[in-house]
DNA sequence: CCCATAATGATCGGAAGT
DNA sequence: ACTTCCGATCATTATGGG
């Protein structure tokens, strides 16, 4: 990285991440108040806690004093008044304890053991809601084949294994039985070829995933007998905080700087998981469940840069000691976008963006809300302002001229996102909106990821999947983190040449190997790098979002869903190289 | 100009949260 | 009651190589 003087960015954004001065000064400054991280950070930024308004009294300080974060109390003040001091500490306890307690471990009927008996009784349970449920897919006998097929090879199985499994034990034969089989098929080779150790993990994987599968119908069956009830489902929802900032975030870290994972969690491999935190219900649970129990973070990048983006992440990483990147971005719209504020109307008082999404609105709806604005000299009336702002907000417009409105340009969604400018730049205006509008908020997972800084002196090997546009290898780059060897798997060429263009621009001394599809990365793949280059530290990955965002209007089919089923590739790579030892 | 492909524009609710 | 959302489909227009 010594050598990288490529400066030839026009430097009118200071943020341009191609500068490894940056790197080389943070890490000065880094180690000098490597005893309280990101301090100097709340110093340097000024106005941090902007939103909140200047409470100044004793009240905050006392409860401050006690270890509140400054939010939790400015909001419980909000909520009772400063004089209730009493409802004021039992708000906080509260909150705290939403943050720090896990969920009770039960659910014993998910886990390793079963006997014969519950076996049996599942499996009746399975192909009775298998051929009786409400889904209306199943009146069509011909599909049943093509099902079946679709069903297994979504948990993991090959297309070949499953297809022969449906010829061995007839079309009749449930779900449960031809997982079964195919078990008993694997079994049988990993004996053959004297790898119980590489095989037994896939095993593993089907197993846990059937068992899953039969719980979430057990659920749905014991839903459908209690009908409309209020139904006992705490076990299942995964509460969303609010504030929604994890386990701190740079400007208030948290008072909470240590968590228990569950054991079978334990790195290393270190894995980071992401995905949308808004999913239709029992989503987050499951991946859940699949990644060791581990609980979702659930974090809204609306605390580390200009524009919202609410999202999930489960991870095994440590959570003290950690550190934003430093220059610290824009935290409001006015200071990512200084030159618009000369024509931002007062009425409109938005300070942070919406989520950066896949598309912009079109030309002809900016038209249209300057058209509703001309008639006017000063203020509009309210119900053209409410048009005007919901507009704006549905589609992240800023003010650019007077009456005028626009999307944000995509170098300027790269800025916001963290990317280095024109990072993406050279693809279709299209193709860039749609492939940022997929990715990481860099300085989010930066955040989560620095604590690998001092654990990995040396550098990492990384597995990324899903790797869209490089968010991972760039955050861990801005990090100073050396990226030694890079395994990244990403469907789109697209975004792979991106990548690549980026690892060729930063001049990386590491190794880059990109992969295109990561259902065909199998478990001899990952040994063949895993033995190159002694396994992976940390496996990042997130999986298509499609079917679990809102916006989408046709296929929110949660994670079964044609893209959004993928997460169990994730789970099924993590689980092969957690198992695979070198 | 013809034809292919690529890029852009218009239009489409709803679940789950506060 | 009100807000938000890593989207998909289809029609239309732009682009480019012959």
């Amino acid at each position: 990285m010594d050598g990288n003087t490529s400066g030839e960015d026009g430097n009118d954004i200071d943020w341009s991440t191609e500068d490894e001065l940056e790197i080389e000064s943070f890490t000065l400054s880094s180690s000098s108040s490597l005893t309280v991280p990101g301090r100097e950070a709340i110093a340097g930024s000024g106005e941090a806690s902007s939103s909140q308004g200047p409470s100044n009294s004793k009240v905050v300080d006392h409860f401050v004093g006690m270890g509140f974060s400054g939010k939790m109390v400015a909001k419980a003040i909000q909520e009772h008044g400063e004089e209730n001091t009493d409802s004021i500490l039992e708000t906080l306890l509260t909150y705290s304890a939403l943050e720090s307690s896990p969920q009770e471990p039960q659910q014993v009927d998910c886990d390793d053991q079963f006997s014969s008996d519950s076996e049996a009784s599942f499996l009746d349970d399975f192909s009775d809601i298998d051929s009786y449920s409400d889904n209306e897919d199943i009146l069509n006998p011909t599909s049943e084949k093509n099902k079946k097929l679709l069903s297994l090879v979504n948990m993991g199985y090959t297309a070949e294994e499953a297809s022969i499994a449906i010829e061995r034990c007839g079309l009749d034969s449930t779900v449960v039985e031809l997982t079964d089989f195919i078990c008993a098929a694997q079994m049988a080779r990993a004996e053959d070829a004297h790898l119980p150790l590489e095989e037994k993990p896939r095993l593993n994987h089907a197993y846990k995933k059937r068992k899953l599968l039969q719980y979430e119908l057990l659920k749905k069956k014991k839903l459908m007998r209690l009908g409309n009830k209020t139904i006992d489902e705490d076990d299942e929802t995964v509460h969303l905080p609010n504030p929604m900032v994890g386990f701190g975030i740079p400007s208030e870290p948290c008072l909470k700087t240590h968590r228990n994972l569950p054991e079978a969690a334990l790195g290393p491999p270190y894995f980071y998981y992401e995905n949308v935190a808004l999913t239709p219900k029992g989503v987050w649970s499951t991946i859940s469940r699949f990644l060791y129990d581990v609980q979702p973070e659930f974090v809204d990048s609306k605390y580390f840069c200009a524009a919202a983006r609410k999202r999930g992440y489960v991870h095994n990483l440590p959570i003290e000691n950690r550190f934003p990147l430093i220059p610290l971005p824009p935290h409001t719209i006015h200071e990512a976008f200084p030159l618009i504020r000369k024509w931002w109307p007062s009425w409109d008082t938005r300070t942070k963006l919406n989520c950066l999404l896949t598309s912009i609105a079109s030309a002809k709806s900016t038209e249209r809300i300057r058209k509703a604005l001309e008639d006017y000299d000063g203020e509009p009336p309210l119900r053209v302002q409410k048009y005007v702002l919901d507009e704006c907000r549905k589609w992240n417009l800023v003010w650019v001229g007077r009456n005028k409105v626009a999307p944000l340009e995509p170098d300027e969604v790269e800025m916001l996102l963290g990317y280095p400018k024109n990072h993406t730049r050279g693809i279709s205006r299209t193709d860039r909106y749609k492939s940022l509008g997929n990715s990481f908020q860099i300085d989010t997972v930066a955040y989560h990821l620095s604590v690998l800084k001092e654990m990995f002196p040396n550098g990492i090997n990384l597995l990324s999947l899903f790797s869209g546009i490089g968010g991972a290898e760039i955050a861990l780059h801005r990090l100073g983190i050396r990226l030694k060897n890079v395994v990244s798997v990403e469907i789109s060429a697209v975004n792979r040449n991106v990548v690549r263009s980026w690892w060729e621009q930063t001049n990386q001394r590491g190794n880059l190997y990109d992969l295109d599809d990561v259902q065909q990365l199998n478990g001899d793949r990952l040994e063949h790098y895993m033995t190159l280059f002694g396994g992976f530290d940390l496996v990042v990955g997130g999986s298509p979002c499609n079917n679990l965002t809102g916006s989408n209007r046709l296929h929110r089919d949660g994670l079964e869903g044609k893209e959004s089923s993928l997460f169990y590739h994730y789970y099924r790579i993590l689980d092969l190289v957690r198992s695979i030892k070198t």
